[in-house]
DNA sequence: TCTGGGGTCCTAGGACCC
DNA sequence: TCTGGGGTCCTAGGACCC
């Protein structure tokens, strides 16, 4: 006996797109592209369906996307907004089962393993269609309350589910019935299975494996040469076996930390325009900045500090210090600043910077648990909630003064 | 497709301890 | 001081996702 279709993959049909059509109804029916002003550097982080049918994709440069799409409306994004109707969609699918789990800012995986007893109507033929109809409610919930598109997926497992609601969109809700998964998944593109990406997709290919139906099908010791020991999750997840719970949620998305939990990250990175190259120490400072100020406001300190680097040519290396878990801007700079003159390459021109923070502690809202560096940061952390973050940098930092400081001042904004 | 920025997860090797 | 194996932590890199 097939286990019942009971995880639905609920997504946000062109997220981005459509919360800014919520703000100007103009751009219904127009071609448009979020991600960057017409012709700028960036790349496409949502486009509307008229804007796909230019043939402008999610995660192509926004100078690709201009010249294809000469008509196309494109807007820099405003991720607040993105973040508040995320949030409002989620309170929504809440109402309908606790078991929800945000998997990104415009999918959701919910769990509604017995809901269809507790949804049940006499008109429902079966446990299936009670959750089907009420999956159908949840979208047409969201579509009235916040004027928002969503399409799901309803299935036995997590990637049978996320495949569905793919396959779904626009604005469609579609249920795979137990035992129907693999003839679902065979005809596709091996590309469409979640955790198959562009290498694994590649190296699939050139084997002759081009479809879902024939991973499950292919030689063991052939795909032991793409997925090493993930082979047999990987032909279970093709033949429509996935996971078949919703799993935790991803950390980024938790309000708060568990204490002792070692999880997320927090990172800031930028990639430099032509010309203003060379200057990485200064953008440097202000990435430090950044990421202190964001753990703070988390409640976090870091015991990990990642310097990142991207040299010309794409060539692209990690630099990492463990030490005492700390949330301090000055503290974060001095070990990020040991790194980067430890481990730069003079030689080479420098592409990109990156901090990250990892092996998170809690550290609280209580001062108390902060030391003095981080106090001072919290001090100037207030400033900035009235006067906004620009209001205060340190010096030195990517967009504070020019003053030469003791590398731990903070310089009001001239 | 000459490629942004935020993440998660996995692997593999080395250090160190018992 | 030559030796085993397991556990844990750290570092680095890479695939993948949105």
């Amino acid at each position: 006996m097939d286990p019942a279709p009971r995880i639905c993959c609920l997504d946000l049909d062109t997220f981005f797109v459509s919360v800014e059509r919520l703000f100007d109804p103009s751009l219904v029916g127009r071609a448009v592209v979020v991600g960057g002003e017409r012709g700028g550097r960036g790349v496409v982080t949502s486009a509307s369906y008229e804007a796909r049918a230019f043939g402008v994709r999610s995660g192509m440069s926004i100078r690709d996307a201009s010249a294809l799409a000469p008509t196309a409306v494109f807007l820099p994004g405003r991720h607040d907004e993105y973040t508040r109707h995320s949030a409002a969609a989620r309170e929504i699918v809440e109402r309908y089962s606790p078991l929800v789990r945000a998997a990104s800012i415009d999918e959701q995986y919910v769990d509604f393993h017995g809901c269809e007893r507790l949804y049940q109507r006499p008109s429902d033929r079966d446990g299936d269609a009670t959750i089907l109809r009420v999956v159908r409610e949840i979208t047409a919930t969201i579509a009235r309350e916040l004027g928002l598109p969503a399409s799901a997926g309803i299935a036995s497992n997590k990637s049978m589910a996320k495949v569905a609601s793919g396959l779904a969109k626009p604005r469609g809700v579609l249920l795979v019935p137990a035992g129907r998964e693999a003839e679902t998944l065979a005809p596709l593109p091996v590309r469409k299975l979640p955790g198959i990406g562009p290498v694994a997709e590649k190296a699939l290919v050139e084997r002759g494996v081009a479809t879902l139906g024939a991973l499950v099908a292919a030689d063991h010791a052939l795909l032991a040469q793409v997925f090493g020991r993930r082979v047999d999750e990987v032909r279970r997840a093709a033949a429509g076996h996935g996971e078949g719970e919703v799993g935790r949620e991803r950390p980024a998305f938790r309000e708060h930390d568990p204490v002792g939990e070692r999880v997320g990250s927090i990172s800031n990175e930028r990639t430099f325009v032509e010309r203003r190259r060379g200057d990485a120490a200064v953008i440097l400072a202000g990435l430090c900045e950044r990421v202190a100020w964001r753990a703070r406001r988390r409640g976090v300190k870091a015991r990990t500090v990642t310097l990142k680097l991207r040299y010309e040519g794409f060539e692209t290396l990690a630099r990492s210090a463990t030490g005492e878990a700390t949330a301090c801007d000055v503290e974060i700079h001095r070990r990020v600043s040991e790194l980067y003159g430890r481990h730069r390459d003079g030689a080479r021109a420098v592409r990109l910077v990156g901090v990250a923070l990892s092996n998170l502690e809690l550290a609280g809202a209580q001062l108390l648990l902060f030391d003095q560096g981080e106090r001072r940061a919290i001090a100037v952390d207030r400033v900035r909630e009235k006067f906004g973050y620009s209001a205060l940098h340190l010096a030195g930092s990517a967009d504070g003064g020019r003053d030469e400081g003791d590398g731990g001042a903070y310089h009001g904004r001239r």
